[in-house]
DNA sequence: CCAAAACCGACTGGTTCAGTAGGATTTGAG
DNA sequence: CTCAAATCCTACTGAACCAGTCGGTTTTGG
């Protein structure tokens, strides 16, 4: 597997707050109700999403979360990786700084045999997490509102 | 990390034998020398990729391993899932025998909202590792030649 | 004041990782 | 025939991570 839930559930988190046109905060029990996930565990993640500036809080009664930015400006290899931490296909590959690709274990001679696979692999990877946006995701998972079949919906932020 | 050792360690093991021209066997000794791996562990990944009818071994004195097939009609995608298991974004996901698809938790409604992200992930990956057979490795590794080790180039990569 | 909410840290059972250990079996060579 | 080299097989282990749970603190609107 190449994520864990923590990608899955917080990317579910994201597209849910995205879902909500105003700027009324939505509460984590609410997210958590809407899709059936622990409250206690989306705590942990929706706190590394806020120290990665992705949203912001408000304390106290009726606080929430709310998307630091519009969904159309929020691309999800930002989100999964501060969720799941650096996104890379094998423990010796790191991403400088600078943008350069570095395998901790090539010597003196020029390459490690498998430089090359696990640079397309991360190419492959961060091309399609970098050219989706959380928009998209909000779209394609049923528009702004949340699906009503079945007579059942949220209560609406009156 | 997207991938464990496993799959460093059983790419580099395939590459040492598509370096090999002859049908001559090589050993996991040998293998685990020229690659500084434990050669236990790697007695663990071989049997994988032997299951998987990707090598070929010969027992006895003298035995050993080969590649099944020549060099350039192995893709990776067929090593890295015979040494990972199979290479999914996220646990939901299950590719079916006839190539489809399946998020466990889609409902009634649509679509889960992630559905969209993972397979554009699963299709980045897929083409990166089924778009590299394992004779560019070797290739791009330094031929049929190991690397001296007296700082030469491998100006021959194309 | 009170309830709702964000915040924080500790803890836990389960699984995977990355090997290690100890053997059993097969085979070529002397 | 015997020995050494090799594949093959099962079991075990310490460490790390996953997926939560729990209890408690702080902030805030009504």
């Amino acid at each position: 597997m190449l994520f864990s839930t923590k990608a899955e559930y917080g990317v579910r988190l994201m597209v849910e707050l995205g879902r909500q046109p105003g700027s009324t905060p939505i509460s984590l029990s609410t997210v958590a109700d809407a899709e059936r996930l622990p409250l206690s565990y989306l705590e942990h993640l929706v706190a590394k999403l806020r120290k990665a500036g992705l949203v912001t809080s408000t304390r106290g009664a009726h606080g929430g979360y709310r998307l630091a930015m519009p969904p159309e400006e929020i691309t999800l290899d930002v989100v999964v990786e501060a969720l799941e931490g650096q996104v890379a296909p094998m423990e010796c590959f790191h991403r400088m700084p600078d943008g350069r690709v570095l395998c901790s274990h090539e010597g003196d001679d020029g390459a490690c045999a498998t430089k090359l696979l696990w640079t397309r692999v991360q190419g492959g990877v961060t091309k399609a997490l970098a050219g989706t946006t959380l928009a998209e995701l909000v779209e394609f998972s049923g528009g702004g509102e949340k699906a009503v079949k079945g007579g059942e919906k949220i209560a609406s932020a009156a």
